[in-house]
DNA sequence: AAATATTTTTAGATTTGTCTAAAAATAATT
DNA sequence: AATTATTTTTAGACAAATCTAAAAATATTT
């Protein structure tokens, strides 16, 4: 069986929502993929008729194995893709997130092997989150939010929060990026800011919120 | 502009058929698009609006600057994307065709000269056909029809006259290949099949059709 | 628990690309 | 040149994915 893009582009935004909280609702997907809760339920209909997904009205969805199956191949293929951008063609980590949601469409299934092996099995795409393997396994990434770092521990950035271009522009006038080590300085109460020492750097402030969604791991 | 996949098949079909004669016909683009012609003539009508080709009722269709400018920047992104798979991706050069069709549509401009400039601005691609630059400029291979090759002349393999995957089974059970060093030993006028010997090979019969679908250049 | 607010669904319309069947234009034959 | 055949276009219908507006179900307040 093949699905249309848009029946694709449905079954990732349910099972990215449904990381956080079981059930997914209506609203929230219209939400999530710009569009109206009307479209939403016509969509769902369909893909309850697929098979992959459970889903009864007014109470919410939630993805079958089936569903999720194929949600963890598009994951897969989208993150796949993008360490091929960044490692192979030489992109930027910040400019890659658009393109890679055009080719995690693609349906070989060769392919997406073939491109495994040749990029050497990553582990982990270039915003640090965790590729499945062809089972549709993922190494569990032991990311710390940097608001919870203790300071003085070293760390290096592994993920991002989000793939919003204003987070990405905002870290990139920051200079930070995966791989970047920093340690903190501070903690500030009043408006929950930090302090923040990159290697090789002059201590820079860093906000709530921006702090909020950055995940380092220990070094 | 942006287009869709079904409108950039179309100018892609248009764009190989007039190759050979001038003005493409309606039948002509539905039989190469496995469609029927009352669907031609409605896109036929959307593709006018856009600009992409002059088209009178009941004259036939001819692409515009514009559409020949979209047509070869679909035909450089097929190409290269063939190369990538058989040169990168380890993939056989007679099992790309398929891939490279829907990788062509991703639209990304960044992506193409990345990608070009990775694979090293390749002129051909693994069929032997010549790659548009970023200019939509072409290589002008000097290739032969293996039917009119001299007898006793040495010539390599370089180009095929379809991707069909009849006649790229063939070629495989053959042993024949892009790069192929061959020679014609005979030439049969009763059915105009010919006796070629192949490099470090016995001598095989190659008939009038498979003759004519392969190119050669003299070496 | 009744009233109000919110969420979700239905009903009906729209757009894109397709189709069949019939009409119109062009081409080929006699 | 008139008839027949072929090609092409039009007219109207359909499926996919979407929308707006209104109705139905659920949640929240009072």
């Amino acid at each position: 069986m093949s699905f249309s893009v848009t029946e694709e582009n449905y079954i990732k935004a349910i099972f990215h929502l449904q990381q956080v909280e079981g059930n997914v609702s209506t609203n929230e997907l219209a939400a999530e993929l710009h569009t109206k809760a009307a479209s939403v339920t016509d969509m769902l209909k369909k893909l309850k008729a697929k098979k992959l997904l459970s889903y009864e009205r007014y109470k919410g969805v939630r993805l079958s194995a089936e569903g999720k199956k194929l949600a963890l191949g598009i994951v897969r293929k989208h993150r796949l893709w993008e360490y091929f951008l960044v490692d192979t063609l030489q992109f930027g980590w910040d400019e890659v997130h658009e393109v890679a949601e055009e080719l995690e469409h693609i349906s070989s299934k060769k392919l997406v092997e073939k491109l495994d092996t040749f990029l050497g099995y990553p582990k982990f795409d270039p915003h640090g989150d965790p590729i499945p393997d062809s089972h549709g396994k993922m190494a569990v990434q032991q990311h710390i939010n940097l608001i919870d770092l203790t300071v003085n521990k070293m760390a290096e950035v592994s993920g991002v929060g989000s793939q919003s271009t204003e987070l990405l522009e905002l870290l990139k006038h920051k200079n930070i990026g995966i791989g970047t080590r920093l340690e903190v300085k501070r903690k500030f109460n009043f408006d929950h800011s930090i302090e923040i020492k990159i290697k090789n750097q002059t201590a820079i402030t860093i906000s709530q919120q921006l702090a909020k969604a950055l995940f380092v791991k220990l070094i």
